[in-house]
DNA sequence: CATGTTAGTTCAATGAATGAACCGACTGAC
DNA sequence: GTCAGTCGGTTCATTCATTGAACTAACATG
């Protein structure tokens, strides 16, 4: 998406759109929550430009759902965290990614997200039911699917086995 | 967004946002759900040029979320319908529209949804607290909210009234 | 000293979105 | 029957965003 001016509408939809719905930017979310912190991990996962990236990070940072945060003073290095308000985006991502799922893919799951507590697998709305309750971000784990694709970066390699949300990976 | 092809991620939301992803899609269907249905009223009411309009249309019926209907053959009429397929969207575009509810907007709801049978006002997932269930597209009524913009085309007034998702306004 | 990593910037080429104008087939009012 | 208007588009020039490749600066490692 793109000029992000959707026009002031009586319409939170759009609004939303402006913030998150610029192509790539819902990927960059997704490796967010999975863990990818580092500039360059981004890049090399997702095969983005490195121009768009850069700006893209910036646009986040600005709008406050990533956070910019310096782990190295020398060298110079940042990492990009979500905030809270980039963390309440999981349900949006989920119901997303579910709905994929459910619609666009034949085959086995890519992606198995379970209630880390009890690590059963949660419903298309997030749902535990064995627990029942909602499960937040912060109480999900992700796990490669049977249908998972195999890449071979360095990245996609770091994470390949469950884990929970939001933990930085190591790479 | 754009170029559409995310290179064949290992990711149902890469999935999703190809299909529906590209800028003024989400707000295409957001009004096909509110009951727009003829070319004429979504260019009027989303203020989108046309050939954006045609395009984006066209897309979306290969896709399997419209279907192109002749209401009329003399003069040749057309209306775009949700499928079944575009009906089970409900949720994901009900997801982004609460997210932006809640976090975007300042002031009273723009907009809001209710359970039809009991006109409960629904949650945030599209649950209705007085019946216990999860209300399907189908069973939603929308209403202008206190914090609805006054928009002053003839689309936005026949849409002020409560009214079922999917009826077709009559304008 | 050479090589590599991180986090970028710059640039030319491509592709998409925009807004305005145009069009053909009709309708309804006078 | 003529005129204005509607509907569902198409066409076109301009603007704007994305892409991919090349380049940079600052450091680290061996």
């Amino acid at each position: 998406m793109l000029p992000k001016e959707y026009s002031a509408e009586n319409c939170s939809i759009a609004r939303v759109m402006e913030l998150i719905g610029e192509r790539w930017t819902p990927l960059i979310l997704r490796d967010a929550f999975f863990g990818i912190r580092r500039f360059a991990d981004f890049a090399d996962h997702l095969a983005i430009p490195r121009a768009v990236l850069t700006d893209r990070l910036r646009t986040l940072v600005q709008r406050g759902v990533l956070e910019r945060r310096r782990y190295s003073e020398q060298p110079p290095r940042q990492e990009y965290v979500l905030t809270d308000l980039g963390v309440s985006l999981w349900p949006v991502l989920y119901q997303i990614s579910q709905w994929g799922e459910r619609h666009l893919n034949e085959g086995p799951p890519r992606r198995l997200f379970r209630h880390a507590d009890c690590r059963t697998e949660l419903d298309g709305y997030g749902f535990c039911p064995a627990c029942a309750v909602l499960v937040p971000a912060s109480g999900v784990e992700v796990d490669n699917g049977p249908g998972a694709a195999d890449h071979d970066d360095r990245v996609s390699r770091a994470m390949v086995m469950p884990r929970p949300l939001l933990r930085p990976i190591q790479s």
